[in-house]
DNA sequence: GGAGCACGAGTTGTTACCTCA
DNA sequence: TCTGAGGTAACAACTCGTGCT
């Protein structure tokens, strides 16, 4: 066991570390697929037993006595709900060590060591499978349950382990579950903001090619006009463009009709000293492409 | 029955912080 | 006092398995 002291940014003040790490199978580097074992049923059983699991999964008998007793534990146990007891258990469990899973509170570090210690995963037992099938049950959270937890979330999207262990209390679920939720939670907002970001993202590119394609063809328009200036002069003053004599920048009056991103632009300069004149396309030199955010006249 | 989706949970990598030599 | 190594906790990203529609 090891004593660990320390004041994170969440309030907690004291740990207790118990050194009583499982090893799991690595589902990605094993390509023999086992079931995969709920540490958190380990720590039930450490907990239960005031024991700890063997370090080598190679000790096949510990495991299948755990099994065992695990699996009469397990019966009769709504796996949706925490007794009372477990919830205590867990809740010193999880003041002890935050993440509260053994397999999670293991750094990253040491969970690669050991993980390179394990060598064969095969030698992995379940310990928690209580039809003998090594088939997990899926823990379903209950209506209230996920009411309250979303609840709990839209208040603050991250659990102090304070929170997270009245939280647990509350719902009689473990610590770890709650962390695990609002892990999930997070995850999928995240995901859901993007998807949303993207749409958005997408129809700015709509717009954007759209009115490209409109300018692009007022150019060509304007090219061909000046190609043929007799032309020109008979035409009435555009009317589409004009110009701020001030600071020489192009606008269109309110009155065209154009999608939002070409909607007439107002100088914000006073009427006094800005004057709205016909804009002539080749009496001034092609500005250059400014920034998004240098572009004063869009209100 | 099986395809698709939602969701709980495990795994792995990263980062910040702390302790200690 | 500074510094680097090692340990720990927390989190994100990815993934898997199960249950539901």
């Amino acid at each position: 066991m090891m004593i660990h002291q320390r004041e994170d940014h969440l309030g907690l003040t004291l740990s207790l570390n118990f050194q009583t790490e499982t090893h799991q199978p690595s589902s990605s580097s094993s390509p023999l697929k086992l079931n995969q074992t709920p540490s958190t049923t380990h720590s039930h059983f450490n907990l239960l037993h005031n024991t700890s699991l063997p370090k080598q999964t190679s000790d096949r008998s510990l495991f299948e006595t755990c099994r065992v007793e695990t699996r009469s534990f397990l019966k009769g146990i709504d796996v949706n709900r925490l007794p009372a007891m477990m919830v205590e258990m867990e809740e010193e469990a999880a003041v002890s060590s935050p993440n509260s899973t053994i397999s999670s509170s293991l750094s990253g570090k040491r969970r690669s060591l050991e993980r390179s210690e394990l060598g064969n995963s095969d030698d992995i037992i379940d310990c928690d499978d209580e039809d003998g099938d090594n088939s997990r049950k899926k823990l379903r959270l209950s209506k209230d349950q996920a009411a309250i937890l979303e609840d709990s979330f839209k208040e603050h999207n991250t659990l102090n382990p304070k929170q997270k262990l009245a939280l647990a209390k509350r719902l009689g679920l473990r610590p770890r579950q709650v962390e695990v939720w609002f892990q999930n939670r997070r995850a999928r907002t995240k995901l859901k903001q993007t998807e949303v970001d993207c749409e958005f993202l997408k129809r700015c590119c709509e717009n954007l090619t759209e009115e490209n394609r409109r300018l692009q063809k007022e150019v060509q328009d304007l090219r061909a006009l000046k190609s043929s200036p007799q032309f020109y002069m008979q035409m009435a003053p555009p009317t589409t463009l004009t110009m701020c004599p001030s600071c020489e920048r192009v606008s269109a009056p309110p009155s065209s009709a154009a999608s939002p991103s070409t909607t007439p632009v107002q100088p914000r300069h006073s009427t006094s000293n800005h004057h709205r004149v016909p804009f002539n396309p080749w009496a001034i030199a092609p500005a250059a492409p400014q920034p998004l955010n240098a572009v004063h006249h869009r209100s």
